[in-house]
DNA sequence: CACACTTACGATATTCGTAAGGATT
DNA sequence: AATCCTTACGAATATCGTAAGTGTG
């Protein structure tokens, strides 16, 4: 029992008549007497009661009827789906990004996703650095964006850019005129950042006492954006994601490069090596990789 | 797209493995390989991705494999009940019947009946004599048993047997030793019948009168029963269905046969002209034919 | 006699199985 | 080296189309 053969069922049952239904069925009449034959053959019994001059449904035809159809449909809407997926017309993309990407870079690139393929619905879980890792790792979702993970077995990372760290400061302070300004000098300032469990932290903190440059911690607290409106208010300096630069200016303080020792990690894509991506979701990386490189 | 593809699809998600996945669809693991290929190709994209070492499916594959278990499942389940119905282990059979008959002949037949087709469910209408005729007009069900129509387009009409009128007097009546008795004799008796509307009645009246013998109604009502309780009772006599005879004898009256004239009627199954019998009414049609005739 | 479905038969397309090839553990 | 999937090619099968047959109105 082929859809082929419920096809040419259905067709014959609709309009009656073998001569009309194989026109429309695109093959010849006697190819149809044959399809319905074999169906009745291996259903058991005839469909359709024959008098060389009228066609009519038998009552277990007419049980037939209505199931064919609702198979046809089925099967027809499955393979519609499917290539829908293929054709990325459907579908649904999950991803996790650290905030501070979240924030600056990404919104563009889901603008130019979303305009591309309108039918790809995308889920995104702005969390913390670790915890993007932690769920590509239990495949929770199947991209995540966060700095290159160290020891991290089974993950693979391609990487987008150096995030290099910028100082911040209010654009009233003396540092405001300047275009960079080193290390040592941004320290001295009262500074201001966020707390130990963030990455933004941890990172800076190991980066910072790798280049033998001590610091002390004037404010600190959970929210970036905290950060930055305390930077505004003129209470101090602080260090933050170069990403965030185009934010900063709008947000009233004034970034500066770092000189040397130069303090970067490296931003980029991570996936799980043993699994496949989704159409959606590689369609996703090869966006955001044409993106940043640029 | 097949249910041969799918169910080689759904072989291979399921093993993760197209050797041992050929084995259980008796097929060569190639012919498996090109099975998969082709629906790959007609979906538009791969199902599986296969690294020589490892089968996975892809998310487009995870994605199918229920939707493709669904439809395997509902194609088996219409397939399956198609046949019972040709096998007559499933179906629905709907039949009228006129009461008199319903209470004599007929619950033997339908113990037969179900006995050989357990599966068919069987709706009965015990309705009046024309109603039947109606019912099968109408299609309502597919097979009526009744009087002979006179007159009817559309129907035809299967003879069972003649059913003759018998009188049936009291067991203390004089008349209850004799075995036969003539319409003259019956009918100076106090005459207990149904009541107009009956076809019963009717027929009563119209056999009676062509054959130019009056008789008198001395008590008419609705049920068959209650006149078989009033002719008991020593009230009356009246004249039945000879088909009631077994039932008469448990009911405490004695029946007689009726002299000449013989005022008989015939009794057959009709149906629709134009339209096909389900296998099952034709097998209940036999039925009811071997054993009447019998 | 004309129309509509069936049967017969040759051609085509699809599917299947055997054999060889390539890649990974 | 062994296993597993793919590719290649010939064979079997199924399906289709043309032509002839059959029964009905």
């Amino acid at each position: 029992m082929t859809p082929r053969q419920l096809e040419a069922f259905v067709a014959v049952a609709r309009v009656l008549s073998f001569a009309r239904a194989s026109e429309s069925l695109y093959m010849s009449q006697p190819a149809l007497s044959l399809a319905i034959r074999n169906l009745e053959e291996e259903l058991g019994g005839p469909l359709f009661s024959r008098t060389t001059r009228h066609v009519r449904l038998t009552p277990e035809g007419s049980a037939l009827l209505p199931l064919a159809v609702q198979l046809l449909a089925d099967f027809s809407n499955v393979k519609e789906r499917l290539s829908q997926r293929f054709k990325l017309q459907k579908g649904h993309l999950t991803i996790a990004a650290m905030p501070s990407f979240c924030a600056s870079v990404f919104p563009p690139i889901l603008a130019v996703y979303r305009k591309n393929y309108p039918g790809i619905d995308v889920s995104i879980h702005d969390v913390l650095n670790e915890n993007v890792i932690g769920m590509v790792q239990e495949g929770r979702v199947e991209l995540g964006i966060c700095f290159e993970p160290i020891g991290e077995r089974g993950l693979f990372f391609e990487p987008l850019f150096e995030d290099r760290f910028v100082a911040i400061v209010s654009r009233d302070s003396r540092l405001a005129s300047k275009n960079a300004i080193s290390w040592n000098q941004l320290l001295h300032q009262e500074f201001i950042t966020l707390q130990r469990p963030s990455s933004l932290r941890r990172l800076l903190e190991k980066l910072v006492s790798e280049a033998g440059i001590e610091f002390q911690v004037a404010f600190d607290c959970h929210q970036l954006a905290t950060v930055v409106r305390m930077v505004a208010a003129g209470l101090g300096v602080s260090a933050v994601p170069s990403m965030l630069r185009d934010q900063l200016e709008l947000s009233g303080v004034h970034s500066l490069k770092l000189n040397a020792p130069m303090v970067s990690s490296s931003v980029g894509i991570i996936t799980r090596r043993d699994h496949q991506l989704s159409i959606a979701a590689s369609a996703m990386q090869s966006e955001i990789l044409a993106l940043t490189k640029a």
